[in-house]
DNA sequence: CCTCCTATTGATAATGGTTATCATTAGACC
DNA sequence: GGTCTAATGATAACCATTATCAATAGGAGG
């Protein structure tokens, strides 16, 4: 019934888009990125395919201002944090730390942990302070 | 020229609110409470107070499905994260815990930390898992 | 190459949380 | 009380995201 997938220009130039962005960019962006490139994609289209790389762990995504940010994912599949320049959205995959203490914490309070979010902010060297 | 700032009813109000809801909560349904305990505020109001109080730290706030989720911040000025059950949205403050690998890992990519966010989520003892 | 089936696209309308507007209300100091 | 102006609140404006639906185009089979 549903095992049925196509493949088409569209997904592709999203996801080359994607990997080409420096770093996390917002759907309208990237909207902007393809247009201007000459591969111009429908917004809706966009966001289709955000949505779906994200749902299945081959894009990372933050809230930002103004709306979600998406990120190509480095390492599918693998557990890993991010460290995120505030000016320009270049980001870095951090491995994980020791994250046992997470579930220590959560059995004191008897809760069962589904997920947890970690995102490290601030500048990179080459965005000046202001 | 503004170093003032008035005492209301409807200030008072949000802030008593928001620190008898059980955990996180979305404006609207602040607004809601207020309004079913006898003490309306117009939403804009309620939106104002808790930007307000997100902003100098007197509340934390974490982005949920449907908009932003404020809560009452029990140790103001003090660095700490959350352990927040998906399903009732009550939260527990988690102390912070040993972060210098964050500080280490940035310096390794010349970034700048200015902030950092870490949420863990799971269920409460008391809500099934369905 | 042609046809059919249907996943996919895209222009646009609809949705929904958040913010801006602005006339009105009401603290606080005289 | 009177005055000044911060604060409120009803409502409109915003804006990111999603839903709608007719038109397009993979791709499998003939």
């Amino acid at each position: 019934m549903t095992g049925d997938e196509r493949r088409t220009a569209q997904k592709e130039a999203v996801r080359r888009a994607l990997r080409q962005a420096p770093g996390f960019v917002s759907a309208g962006e990237l909207h902007e990125r393809l247009a201007a490139g000459g591969n111009a994609v429908g917004l809706a289209t966009v966001y289709r395919q955000l949505n779906a790389l994200a749902e299945d762990g081959r894009a990372d995504t933050i809230p930002g201002p103004g709306g979600r940010l998406f990120r190509a994912c480095e390492a599918p599949g693998v557990h890993h944090h991010h460290l995120v320049c505030e000016a320009c959205g270049r980001a870095f995959e951090l491995d994980a730390p020791d994250e046992a203490w997470i579930r220590d914490a959560a059995t004191e309070h008897r809760f069962t942990v589904t997920r947890h979010v970690l995102e490290v902010f601030g500048r990179c060297a080459d965005c000046p302070t202001y």
